[in-house]
DNA sequence: TGACTCATGTCAGAAGTCTGACATACCGTC
DNA sequence: GACGGTATGTCAGACTTCTGACATGAGTCA
């Protein structure tokens, strides 16, 4: 009966539970990424251009949940350190198409083993068809935030 | 058949979808506690006085998922607005307990409806059986990722 | 053709959070 | 009583990300 109507009663909220196991995962992820010296971004990126190279900064922001400044901060520094190339003018309008090099394949390969590792151990209470109901109910979630707002739309 | 074996196919990964829900909540509570000159984290804290009065730096930060010392930073602001209030000398130990003032319970009861409006929208879709079924999943999650690493333990 | 809208890349500044470090206080054991 | 381990509050510095702003290029429509 705590908090009658007034607010949200944190240990049985969703949104609650959604940050918490949204925090433990990002501190697993960092903790598996540290030894390598990679941040979970940078990891993100990598694994996004190695599925669908040639992905834009602005697209590679949106699939790792950052803004695009904030991610055309880490292509420079990947353009720098050899792991992300960029052609020098536009192929097509202002898009930039950004590419994996061996380098950054090979930096991928290690943290994606790192990473597998940490969301095997995170779903291993889980059987198949819970896995399953994970997923069918976060896309609901993803789908029900898109929506705007009843007082901005 | 796509990342066969090597990486971490994010379409259908639970971690990608868990950090995409996410990301979509923190976006939906930063846009509905902007208007207000809140962020989540000093909502958070507010809503964690209000059900546990007397909570310290150190307890406020594990329940925001913040550090300490980003809490700290926090509560000064906070103290100097007068949102919340800490003894001069601890009572026990070195532990400071915090307690919400009048102003910050105002403050609070404006946010706390905006958070619960965005706590609705995202449950819309979902029945009460499906809420029962996120809670157990994502607490199951938590769990799971608690355990320390194979490799560190 | 021209105007309007939208998306993109980029720069600059500010805000929030983090890591590292230190001193202090409790609790267990010896 | 003395010790080591643990947890706390705090300071300092650095990093990451964000908001705000601007110019450029594509698409749409009159």
């Amino acid at each position: 009966m705590s908090q009658a109507g007034s607010g949200i009663d944190l240990p049985t909220s969703v949104g609650y539970l959604l940050k918490q196991a949204s925090s433990a995962l990002r501190t697993a992820m960092d903790e598996a990424l540290r030894p390598l010296g990679m941040t979970i971004t940078h990891y993100s990126c990598l694994e996004l251009l190695a599925q669908r190279p040639g992905l834009s900064n602005s697209e590679l922001a949106r699939g790792a949940f950052v803004t695009r400044q904030s991610m055309n901060v880490l292509l420079q520094a990947l353009e720098r350190a050899g792991e992300v190339t960029r052609p020098d003018v536009a192929p097509s309008g202002r898009v930039l198409p950004v590419t994996l090099t061996d380098r950054g394949r090979r930096t991928l390969a290690q943290a994606s083993a790192a990473v597998r590792a940490v969301e095997l151990r995170m779903l291993a209470g889980l059987s198949d068809r819970e896995q399953q109901e994970a997923r069918r109910i976060l896309a609901g979630l993803v789908d029900a935030l898109a929506a705007p707002a009843p007082t901005t739309g």
